[in-house]
DNA sequence: GACAGACTATATGTCCCGCAGATTATCTGC
DNA sequence: GCAGATAATCTGCGGGACATATAGTCTGTC
């Protein structure tokens, strides 16, 4: 989780800026909470819920190497992998192959079922990061898309192993 | 913390825009998780750490009439509550005081060693928060902290009562 | 004024989930 | 070929959230 922060609608006083500190992850850990409840009923009944649609859609649009490779990018623990891909499996939306060059790692791949289940489970998912930005004009919906995503580019590359979900686990 | 989402930084293609559905998440979750180990280095060395830092602050700040105020706020269990508040009362940093108009209650006020303790987290937090955002140009920031505030906002007056951490729980 | 129902905080028990550690199989370098 | 590192898996532990139960208190009604 973690999750919210502090204490974001403060009582009054400041200019709109220059916040108490923590407010910042306040404010995070509500936009995140409110995607995460959205994102929720969009993928409710996908096995394995959020995650499993995560991982889906890692492995079909990034195509990682390796097992691995896939957690290091969801931030997902490799133990948990395990019996999360043995759920996806088993709903024959993606397989474990033995990878091309390395017979330790398994390759996933994904099924024709997974990639339609996918591309069917994607509109709404998309439908349901518009309802988050509803309130957001157009252009600022694109602003706000860029910096998060310019940060967290240049955080993803300042640090390389970030430690999973203590994040969510603390919001609030 | 729920933490990271989906797959970022794709491929390559798009035009920079028009994302993969989920990359929201990704990019959320990311920052978040950035946040939170910054967060968590700065306040390491108080009682329970984030969530005690998150509490006194909203203590101090918002001063809520109740606990289940101040858990509702920072989406903190109410059971969990009770314990959190336990450690802080131990450190000295809170006081139970039974609450004026309601005895059922509990007002949960700052000892004044809380308020000075407080402050001194205070501007490491913040230098956490600026540590977060130093790859932006101050009118980014700026921008980026007012979206992020009144998205925020919006979320938090649609969903009155947010489930609490399955948010970072989930985060990849 | 007393009683029923709702509400605050707390204690207890349970369940789930993520993490650390150990295990097996494999790769890499000497 | 052997030692050390790496990939996936399995097992056990612990923390945190939720449901339930309880004690004390408030609010409304008759």
């Amino acid at each position: 989780m973690m999750c919210g922060m502090t204490g974001a609608p403060a009582a009054a006083a400041e200019p709109t800026h220059g916040q108490i500190p923590g407010d910042l992850g306040w404010n995070l850990g509500m936009v995140l909470r409110g995607y995460q409840s959205r994102f929720e009923e969009a993928v409710a009944d996908m096995p394995e819920g959020i995650r499993g649609y995560q991982v889906l859609s890692a492995v079909v649009h990034r195509d990682p190497p390796n097992q691995q490779a896939l957690g290091a990018h969801l931030a997902i623990d490799r133990t948990v992998l395990t019996y999360l891909l043995d759920k996806l499996v088993a709903a024959r939306l993606v397989e474990r192959v033995p990878a091309a060059n390395d017979r330790r790692a398994r390759k996933i791949v994904p099924t024709g079922q997974g990639r339609t289940v996918l591309s069917r489970y994607e509109v709404r998912v998309a439908a349901a990061e518009q309802s988050l930005l509803s309130g957001l004009a157009t252009d600022e919906v694109a602003q706000l898309s860029g910096l998060i995503r310019r940060l967290a580019m240049e955080i993803h590359r300042a640090q390389p192993n970030s430690n999973p979900c203590e994040a969510m686990d603390h919001l609030p």
